[in-house]
DNA sequence: CATACCGTGTTTTTT
DNA sequence: ACACGGTATG
């Protein structure tokens, strides 16, 4: 079955209705396997179904869906490999990396392949990994990805090759998998003529979720999970998609009725969600596209009140602006939970941030920097997996970098040795350290030793951190902010059973968090959303405020190459917007101040409003403009285009 | 060999 | 702004 479903039409409620109604007929909720975008997606589902469940009557009395297999293509994917791992040939101990872990891998092998010294610059690591990720989701060859999307990394396409080849040798060797692994060796596995058939068995129905933003290797695992296509749901919107950075590709689901002849097709048009001027505004942005949608969603929601497009004088003036709208609706009567503030990419909502802070408005951030990829998270994550598996060498490199005197090369050297002495972790402590690092030598052997030896998980972070938060003062600044969050680490590390288990599925589901307090016992608290618009996918608020609804940010710069790309941050505007239920709110502050711009210094840019919003569709919302009206001198140039004055003038005379 | 400093090129969204 | 390569210095 396909269910073609707009957006707030009741995507989540379906599946989740479809898996109770499953339960309540007698299927086996441990065969029932529920692939969803994100690890919020598959809780909030499992969430859903229990409750449903528990108010349904069930022949043999109540019911309780465990539901066990539902999460994320990774998340399962990586639960599978483990369970079969001996038979593919892998060692099920296997330890997750997770993104900036596969980068520092990648620098580290890169280094050895003596491809760090050449004339001409080599792609960066994180480049690097993004041409290998995205070559292996979309199935397509290196050359084409590279000429498509990484143009100006075409002359190094032997040596990425080399360098992916020894990358893969590296983790073989070190037992690690990235999260492109996971989806590849699941591939694998569920294609190869004896093992596959097995797994197949376990599962009598699949259901997926945003299958809109599926890739191509997801796809695969999934037609060889169920090739014939019974017992197989997905529910997507073509609207919606998003990822095409990921390789996700809406062919998934325009090929799916060929793929699966006889297929039911369902169509879900009316919005329970947001009001019916919401969704006139939305329907209205996506009429300009290019690529017509067959679907107009519409509501029984009446109400008279259009979106608001507001027009601000500058950043400042919008964190200003949103911070005080928050107030008057939370003094209206409105929950915190009930409010989301929406943003193209992380930073846009820096000032912001810092305004809530002042009023002291608590708030939750998704997306941008994960809370595991801070630099002291991954130290104290460093020491655990080094003990877990001394052959971890970005683990074991990191730990030891973190002493004073110790560098690249030192490190190197050290756990070369450690390894050869056949000792494992007890090796290095015959090992002579540089001189600076001789204080601390003892203590860090001794420590690897104990974490080695001890059996009980509970304590062991505390134990890490009696070596590690002195060094903390010396290794970076605001070491008080760090030591938080290490609070914070040690009470979500409570929460599992063992340190394998901490360590594996800590890699797939990180906490996010970045707002200092968030983590804090103030946890129960209601709180304001903060997110990426790409994070807010399935969500829903009654209040959305959208920042910078100017070209530039929406659509991003970084995406107005080609027109599939400005394409698809149409339709991201057009996930924020139907976000909202009640009341929605674009914002256009007209100019942002940018700071340390490469030749002109900091100053003022204007900004123009995204090509998204023409004037011919300003009938769907309500002008605004609070506070004074802009002087119309203001120097700067607009964003979208680029124009660069001075540039141009200094050039002349090159 | 670690570290500080300088110059140049890239810069987003997630699992 | 930041990553990263190169170079000077101890």
């Amino acid at each position: 079955m396909l269910i073609l479903a707009g957006a707030g039409t009741g995507k989540t409620r379906t599946l989740v209705h479809r898996v109770a109604e499953l339960v309540r007929r007698g299927a086996d909720p441990e065969r029932i396997l529920l692939l969803t975008f994100s690890r919020r997606a598959a809780d909030e589902m499992v969430r859903r179904a229990r409750l449903l469940c528990a108010r349904t009557t069930a022949p043999n009395g109540h019911l309780d869906v465990a539901l066990s297999w539902a999460g994320t293509f990774h998340a399962i994917g990586a639960r599978l490999l483990r369970l079969y791992a001996e038979r593919v040939g892998l060692d099920p101990t296997f330890t997750i990396l997770d993104r900036a872990d596969a980068a520092d891998l990648l620098d580290l092998v890169r280094e050895e392949e003596g491809l760090s010294r050449t004339d001409r610059r080599f792609p960066r690591k994180d480049t690097c990994l993004a041409i290998a990720s995205l070559t292996i989701n979309t199935g397509a060859e290196l050359s084409n990805v590279l000429e498509r999307h990484f143009p100006w990394c075409a002359e190094w396409e032997e040596e990425l090759k080399r360098l992916f080849r020894a990358y893969a040798r590296a983790k073989a060797a070190q037992n690690l998998l990235d999260y492109d692994d996971l989806l590849l060796a699941t591939e694998r596995m569920v294609r190869d003529p004896m093992i596959g058939p097995e797994i197949r068995a376990r599962f009598d129905f699949v259901l997926v979720d945003e299958y809109q933003d599926t890739n191509h290797l997801q796809n695969r695992i999934l037609e060889a999970l169920v090739p014939d296509g019974r017992g197989l749901t997905v529910v997507g919107d073509d609207a919606q998609a998003i990822y095409s950075f990921r390789g996700a590709t809406v062919r998934n689901i325009l090929a799916f009725p060929e793929k699966f002849p006889g297929c039911t097709i369902l169509r879900l048009e009316r919005n329970y969600r947001s009001a019916q001027p919401i969704l006139d505004a939305a329907n209205a942005v996506m009429s300009l596209a290019r690529e017509g949608y067959a679907k107009r969603l519409w509501s029984t929601r009446v109400s008279n009140l259009k979106p608001r497009l507001v027009q601000l004088g500058d950043d400042a003036d919008q964190a200003d602006y949103v911070a005080k709208a928050v107030l008057a609706a939370r003094e209206e009567g409105v929950a915190l939970e009930d409010m989301a503030v929406l943003f193209r990419t992380a930073h846009h909502s820096a000032a912001l941030e810092i305004e809530l802070a002042r009023r002291k408005i608590p708030f939750v951030k998704y997306g941008g920097l994960r809370f595991v990829e801070a630099a002291h998270v991954k130290d104290i994550l460093a020491f655990l997996r080094f003990v877990e598996n001394p052959a971890d060498r970005v683990a074991g490199l990191r730990v030891l970098q973190l002493l004073p005197g110790i560098g690249p090369g030192t490190a190197r050297r050290l756990i070369d040795a450690a390894l050869a002495s056949g000792h494992g972790l007890g090796g290095l402590a015959a090992l002579a350290p540089p001189p600076a690092a001789r204080a601390f030598w003892p203590g860090l052997c001794t420590l690897l030793l104990e974490l080695a030896q001890t059996a009980p998980w509970s304590g062991q972070i505390a134990r890490v951190r009696r070596f590690y938060d002195p060094l903390l003062d010396d290794l970076y600044d605001n070491a008080r902010a760090r030591l938080r969050d290490l609070d914070a680490l040690e009470a979500i590390a409570a929460r599992f059973t063992d340190r394998r288990r901490f360590l594996t599925e800590f890699a797939l589901d990180p906490p996010t968090v970045t707002s200092d307090e968030a983590l804090s016992p103030l946890l129960d608290q209601e709180r304001l959303t903060l997110s990426t618009i790409h994070s807010a996918k399935g969500l829903e608020w009654k209040i959305v405020w959208i920042l910078n609804c100017v070209d530039g940010c929406i659509p991003s710069d970084m995406a107005t190459s080609t027109p599939e790309e400005i394409e698809e941050e149409r339709r991201v505007l057009y996930v924020a917007m139907t976000r909202a239920k009640d009341r929605l709110e674009l914002l256009v502050p007209e100019r942002f101040y940018v700071s340390a711009q490469p030749r002109l210094g900091d100053r003022y840019v204007r900004a123009a409003r995204s090509r998204f919003l023409p004037d011919r569709i300003l009938d769907r919302f309500e002008r605004v403009a609070p506070g004074r009206p802009m002087s119309s001198d203001a120097a700067g140039v607009f964003i979208g285009s680029r124009i660069d004055l001075r540039a141009a003038l200094s050039t002349m005379w090159e």
